[in-house]
RNA sequence: GGGCGGCUAGCUCAGUUGGUUAGAGCACCUCGUUUACACCGAGGGGGUCGGGGGUUCGAAUCCCUCGCCGCCCA
């Protein structure tokens, strides 16, 4: 016997071991399966699962799961992802707080050495936090970026697209974070907006005639500026197009240039131009020819570049000491606050300097062609579809990447200098030293390039790289394409948009076939979840409290991907409880004696109640294989919910209960058997979605009856497929009489403060002959659960019986002497209100000729239909209304 | 400034291609311990579907417009 509830501490890990213990995780090994893939998004090495995880992984292993008991050959790849810059923060924070010398006084080779000790130490919290989750990952196969498969990988996709003139050096202004001493992408920069001031600084011309007043957000730049730009057309300073300007405090003289991207609208309508410190100046400052000049180091401090006084302060001291020395000079000649936005680096959040610098860059332009074709022509599908326009519009205005970071860990770049600067860019050192050997005509020492690949360069190999990508494997020919990605909307550019150029490239083929992009997980008031919020819900905290399916159903169930998931403890209790109800209804059916006949067909039984559960069984399995075929999460989830809940506990269940206890012997066995088969298949269906629960349960009735066709675990138990024909129109009409009459009956009682100990007979007044019948051959069950004394037939309402109507047949209560009269006048007289709003709505459409006459033929006769059963209805309802007034 | 998403019961959300009386869970009120389950059962109240306009026989659903909230890009 089952206790009375599921226990998920002790359970969920037990089953888990067994499941993994099983080797079933991995795909079968049949040939004739067909493949099945997802890559997993990689979370960082070091982190730890937090509800977002949860959420996608719990769709990942619905997915898979799902896709596992098709029979199809399923495979869920796992890894973690090195996570350049978070990680080496990481490391070099831990080594702060411990007092220990940073890394620069460390060393790389030493540095990197604690980087490692740390994956080593850490690295495995996240993928236990995920088997806590229930995610049937096949272990055996993880991968991790840095691993030496996936390092060669990356030599390779490197060196080819070098070769191919889709990788180059370049000199130019990148993103430059000042914290990590690195640059960083496009993407990695946020543009926050600040309160800031405009300053106003005059510069004097040369000549003595006068100033020019530019504006500035940032006045330590001047220190580096090389020009000042009107706009052409400005009559204001036409004239002074040519002249030159003397930087007070630099000395400088540098030059009036005319150019349409001076704003006459904004400030004073001058620029200062600083082309080394600032995106827009600097494409200015090319189509002038005007002077870069660096004035910053790595850390954001000036250089030598500025005067004396200035040289080794910080920017923000250095902006200070700008703006007073211009007053100063009294050149300040205003102050306006503003709101501007300013570039922060999104892992250090400090802010960002444009730096001129040598970096490695992406023809990113070039590999975005064939992946925007690919999503044009539904090679590659975004679910839900509007996500293809920001993949669009991102890769159609693609900027060159640029992947080179100076930071210790991650990918060091494959490419070797010769002392001259030649560059030899091979896979392996001695392939470098081969091509020197080569160029020179002798041996030349070579230094490795010092800097590592952005992150995302090596995760946009991972549908290729972890199937075993240089070489050609069984994996890779077998699993890739990958089928479906499911990953969230904060990295279609980071990530998805990668993914899909160097797979299209390198391996001719898209990564995945379709994309489900999942929602955002905030907190129950709608808030994006953080640390310093303290709003954060911790999946495992969850699992603890209400266990893993409880967790994973409340996150399927909200997924409905267009908008964002408000998630809270209330909701994920109600979720744990639906699985207690299953888990007793289960119970029930134990104590009960219900077990698997040998050779049951379900097309077979005669009950109607039995049939009926059959054919409801039918359309449940039918819409939840729709919906998860069709990324359908919430909806599948959602079905099982209310079927098994609202239709096989609180109906199949109750109605069965005088026929597993009644004298027909054969009824009684049928009925065993038919909620034993109905309950195997309702633990299939939701298998995926609670995988802990339905398995216990599977163990526990595996000895229930004949043994099923598979006696392993329910994991890998075959979906559920059943004909459509199990489905018998009459059966289903029988129930919804019984149904119908019993909760409307159960209405009138409550309703009118009928005591529930009283027992009154159920009169059927008016029925047809099916009905009679039905209502004759149920009579036992429907006064159980009615609580009535017996069904009788009878010619005539007696007087103060009180009357309803369900699916046109006329029943009744005698309760009159238990009941208020005005509380049941104003039952009736209710009832009647809305059957003549009713009445009107459909009367006035059929007396609409051109409802009539354009409306499609079946909608007209339904409405006819609805129409003659509630004026028939109403009429019954008023005669009873009327005998009440006369009691009265 | 451009784009996307959202606005439906007190709260969180469903509502296929327009077509019964717009649904569910939670919360609330009433009743109930009938041999699966109080992590339960029965019943009930509660919505002019953000505003306005339009298309249509018919609009929560399609179109236009306005408002508010959130996000992305510049």
């Amino acid at each position: 016997m089952l206790e009375k509830t599921f226990d998920p501490k002790t359970a969920e890990p037990r089953l888990y071991a067994a499941w993994e213990a099983s080797g079933r995780f991995a795909p079968v090994d049949d040939p004739a399966a067909e493949p099945f893939s997802i890559v997993i998004p990689p979370p960082n090495v070091t982190g730890s699962l937090h509800i977002g995880h949860a959420l996608n992984n719990t769709l990942q292993d619905v997915l898979i799961r799902f896709e596992r008991m098709r029979g199809k050959a399923a495979l869920w790849l796992p890894g973690t992802d090195h996570a350049g810059i978070a990680t080496q923060m990481v490391v070099e924070r831990q080594l702060a707080s411990e007092g220990n010398v940073g890394r620069r006084e460390m060393g790389r080779e030493a540095f990197v050495a604690k980087v490692w000790e740390w994956k080593a130490q850490s690295g495995g919290t996240i993928v236990n936090q995920l088997r806590r989750l229930g995610a049937s990952c096949d272990w055996s196969r993880e991968r991790f970026t840095l691993d030496e498969g996936l390092s060669a990988a990356v030599r390779k996709v490197f060196v080819t697209l070098h070769r191919e003139k889709l990788i180059y050096r370049d000199k130019r202004l990148v993103n430059w974070d000042p914290h990590f001493q690195t640059a960083i992408s496009d993407l990695e920069v946020e543009q926050r907006e600040v309160d800031g001031h405009f300053w106003h600084f005059a510069y004097p011309l040369e000549d003595g005639s006068g100033e020019i007043v530019v504006a500035t957000t940032r006045p330590e730049t001047m220190l580096g500026d090389t020009a000042v730009a009107v706009h052409p057309s400005d009559e204001r300073y036409k004239h002074l197009v040519g002249k030159k300007v003397r930087l007070p405090i630099v000395g400088r003289l540098v030059p009036i240039v005319a150019d349409e991207y001076a704003d006459p609208e904004k400030g004073t309508g001058a620029v200062k131009l600083t082309p080394a410190h600032d995106f827009n100046d600097f494409t200015v400052g090319k189509r002038h020819g005007l002077e870069m000049i660096n004035i910053l180091d790595d850390f954001g401090r000036l250089n030598d570049a500025v005067p004396q006084a200035y040289r080794g302060l910080d920017r923000s001291v250095a902006r200070k000491r700008v703006i007073e020395e211009f007053e100063a000079l009294e050149l300040l000649r205003g102050v306006e606050k503003t709101r501007h936005m300013v570039p922060h680096g999104d892992r250090s959040g400090v802010v960002v300097e444009p730096y001129l610098t040598d970096q490695w860059y992406v023809n990113a332009e070039h590999l975005a062609r064939e992946a925007i074709a690919a999503v044009e022509t539904d090679r590659t599908v975004f679910v839900p579809k509007h996500w293809e326009k920001t993949y669009f519009e991102w890769m159609r205005n693609i900027q060159p990447w640029c992947i080179s970071r100076q930071l210790w860990w991650g990918h060091r770049i494959p490419a070797w200098f010769g002392p001259d600067g030649t560059v030899f860019v091979e896979e392996t050192e001695e392939g470098a030293k081969a091509k020197a050997l080569e160029h020179y005509g002798r041996d030349e020492p070579l230094t490795q390039d010092e800097d590592v690949l952005d992150t995302w360069f090596s995760s946009a190999l991972w549908p290729f790289s972890t199937l075993g990508w240089p070489e050609k494997t069984d994996d890779l020919a077998r699993f890739y394409p990958t089928h479906t990605l499911i990953t969230g909307f904060d990295i279609i550019f980071f990530w998805v948009a990668r993914m899909m150029m160097q797979g299209l490239h390198f391996m001719d083929e898209v990564p995945f076939k379709r994309v489900f992009i999942n929602a955002l997980v905030r907190d129950a008031s709608g808030a994006k979840m953080s640390k310093s919020k303290g709003n954060v819900l911790d999946p495992l905290e969850l699992v603890d409290d209400f266990g893993a399916d409880a967790l994973r159903f409340t996150l399927t169930a909200m997924s409905g991907a267009a908008r964002d998931i408000k998630l809270s403890r209330p909701r994920i209790e109600g979720y744990r409880n639906f699985g207690t109800k299953l888990w007793n209804a289960t119970r029930f059916t134990q104590m009960n004696g219900c077990a698997r006949a040998p050779g049951f067909d379900p097309a077979a039984v005669k009950a109607p109640l039995n049939r009926w559960i059959v054919g409801e069984t039918q359309r449940t399995s039918a819409a939840v294989t729709a919906a998860l075929a069709d990324c359908g999460f919430d909806e599948a989830a959602n079905t099982l919910y209310r079927f098994i809940w609202n239709r096989f506990c609180d109906w199949y269940v109750e109605l069965a209960k005088p026929l597993l206890t009644g004298e027909d012997q054969a009824a009684k066995v049928e009925t065993q058997a038919t909620a034993a088969w109905a309950l195997d298949v309702i633990l299939a269906l939701l298998h995926p979605v609670m995988p802990f629960v339905t398995e216990e349960l599977w163990g526990q009735t595996a000895g229930l009856g004949a043994p099923r066709a598979h006696d392993g675990f329910l994991m890998t138990a075959p979906w559920p497929e059943l004909p459509a024909s199990l489905v018998d129109p009459v059966a289903d009409a029988e129930i919804a009489l019984i149904i119908e009459a019993i909760s409307e009956g159960r209405s009138v009682r409550q309703e009118l403060n009928v005591p529930p100990q009283a027992q009154p007979p159920l009169l059927v007044v008016e029925a047809s002959e099916a009905q009679r019948n039905v209502l004759k051959a149920n009579a036992p069950l429907v006064a159980r659960l009615l609580r009535v004394s017996e069904v009788r037939f009878v010619d005539a309402a007696p007087e103060g019986s009180i009357p309803y109507v369900v699916e046109g047949a006329t029943l009744a209560l005698p309760v009159a002497e238990f009941i208020d009269l005005a509380a049941e006048r104003a039952r009736l007289a209710k009832e009647v209100a809305a059957l003549a709003s009713d009445i009107a709505r459909t009367a006035g459409k059929l007396n609409n000729p051109d409802f009539v006459s354009r409306a499609p033929e079946e909608v007209v006769e339904e409405n006819r239909e609805r129409l003659a059963e509630a004026e028939a209805a109403k009429a019954k309802l008023e005669s009873a209304l009327a005998r009440l007034g006369a009691v009265a």
